[in-house]
DNA sequence: TTGTACGCGTTATCAT
DNA sequence: ATGATAACGCGTACAA
């Protein structure tokens, strides 16, 4: 046994006498016809040397490799480290390893990443795409390699995706508000244009409102930006010169941190939530229980539960099925949220 | 050009007109002295085609790989993540690969997932490990596979690491706690003897009492669990028990859950804080700002201001100057922390 | 039941 | 300035 570098099936088949094509045999399970004694003589020196066969060389022989690669738009948000565990759990469990890179919301470096991570020779993408524009990510798609999408839709081709029903939860929401009393439902959102999530909230919150309170509210639509902290405060005195007399508002935050940041608007201006104004949004995140922030916070806020984690894994699952069965037709899975009364919206 | 199954060096070759070997020489930029026509031509003809070289041939005849990978203890927790964001962030940077995986708290994963990241050709660990005891890492350390500590110890070895100055903060914080009046430090914890972070915060914090008040505090070490919710309560009833007339108690968590959970008890309580009891600990993620849990809740929370983000980066640009030069002395980072004051221990 | 020989896509050595 | 050829470690058709 060599003293130094790497063990390779070389060295097991000499230590075992043996040809190296019968280890191979064995580390592959093809032990049908083999001796009993052979058999054990390769078991023994693997387990004494600790031999571990090299991926690299399999996976070159081959020509695929148990490796998937995770395209994440903005790493350092909760909401992507709740998808992460999500498909790491699923694809670990599953014998494939995720790798993980993050493209910062720039479109450059994701074309640039969905390259390397071939050249790497990942059997699959799961993309949390920056843009609903890439024609990069639609031509390596057509050239057969398998993509799941992660809660963002692109437009022009007809992707497998995984993604929350944001409209139905919206729906949901504005339904309970009218229930409560609250006369004007308004939302408070980042630029929606080319954020597909963002989109649909907003979308979801206009055609709820529509059906529910019979009139198109638009102009309700309050564009805040991160950049600048005052931002929402600002736009926050604006919803309050808008209001006409006997109104009772109610803000939708398009996200975990929007809804936070009016919160703490709210607070600053004194206004009494849930009796002077309502405040509620999604639930982006999902730290267990008490660490969770619509619990934390005072008053206890009203949600759209999302479970970020199980967006994840749902799209970990569905790479796993299209890797098997390529010629699947696209499935588009939507997975149902639930609304989470709690104080910020309770009048009654 | 073949117009099924994927591009190699061959076809750009043939394409060319050139051998294989001038196009490797192409692509990894020995050019000295290539002629300008075939130089152009092969540019010309990788750009149109868009071959990506394999990496996984490349790692096979170079016997190394740009893969680090990443073991972590409990990927579910806050903290986990954004340890994962600065490792992440600092080696792509780099030109490295980051692969994660999550041993849940097991050895026997963890000992495994060593063993298949060394046989995907990792060049290095980064380790957030289990338990303080781990003879199989030690080994693989041993042959020459360059690790790095993540925020724990191991026994036995004299491994590099990074951590952050927990008994400093805990000094700090103890004295603030004295300096406010409060006459009863003690510290709530889960299980602490085989946790390395638990025990040097339980150390720090007693060693800080003996020094600062002058008496050893172990029997104010109150053990909690994280599967009873009644358990952090019970103690805190415990803890009245064992109050002397006229004693402040102020509560040190050993981590943010620990610390909330005693905040929700104490509010069920009806105790006054921060008059009647203190209350802190460990601030041990960092979601920016106004999403971060000791200002979300009322009153703000006193922290040890923790930076695990950094302490992904700072791992993961210790392993990569280890990778550059193995026989460089293992070194031990201590990242100082911060103690950072907010109304939870503000009674003066 | 086992072994020989070739190829996966790349890079390095040695020629020319 | 360029090319032929041999490796890297493994799996497999084919032969024995």
């Amino acid at each position: 046994m060599k003293s130094t570098g790497k063990l390779t099936i070389n060295d097991i088949a000499e230590a075992a006498g043996v040809s190296k094509t019968t280890v191979s045999r064995y580390i592959n399970g093809h032990v049908e016809m083999m001796s009993e004694t052979t058999r054990e003589r390769i078991k023994n020196i693997i387990k004494m040397s600790n031999y571990q066969p090299s991926d690299i060389a399999r996976n070159l022989k081959r020509q695929n490799s148990n490796m998937i690669g995770v395209i994440i738009s903005d790493i350092s948000s909760p909401f992507s480290s709740a998808v992460i565990i999500g498909i790491s759990d699923c694809l670990e469990s599953h014998g494939y390893t995720p790798l993980f890179v993050n493209c910062e919301d720039k479109l450059e470096r994701e074309e640039s990443y969905i390259d390397s991570l071939i050249a790497k020779g990942v059997s699959g993408l799961i993309i949390n795409t920056t843009s609903s524009d890439n024609n990069h990510l639609i031509s390596t798609a057509c050239k057969g390699m398998p993509v799941v999408l992660c809660d963002r839709y692109i437009n022009n081709y007809n992707f497998d995706i995984v993604t929350s029903q944001d409209a139905q939860g919206m729906y949901d929401l504005v339904l309970h508000l009218k229930s409560q009393g609250y006369t004007r439902p308004v939302m408070f959102t980042q630029k929606w244009k080319k954020n597909s999530t963002r989109y649909i909230r907003r979308q979801g919150f206009i055609d709820a409102v529509k059906q529910i309170y019979g009139y198109s509210p638009e102009k309700d639509v309050y564009l805040v930006n991160n950049k600048d902290k005052c931002s929402v405060y600002d736009e926050l005195l604006k919803l309050q010169a808008d209001l006409k007399p006997n109104d009772i508002p109610a803000v939708i935050g398009v996200n975990s941190v929007t809804t936070i940041r009016v919160l703490i608007a709210i607070k600053k201006l004194g206004l009494l939530v849930p009796n002077n104004i309502g405040l509620c949004g999604p639930e982006d995140w999902d730290w267990e229980d008490e660490m969770n922030w619509p619990t934390l916070v005072s008053p206890h806020i009203t949600t759209i539960v999302i479970n970020p984690t199980e967006i994840g894994s749902k799209c970990a699952k569905l790479l796993i099925e299209k890797i098997k069965n390529p010629d699947m037709p696209a499935k588009k899975i939507l997975l149902p949220c639930k609304i989470s009364v709690r104080q910020s919206t309770l009048r009654i």
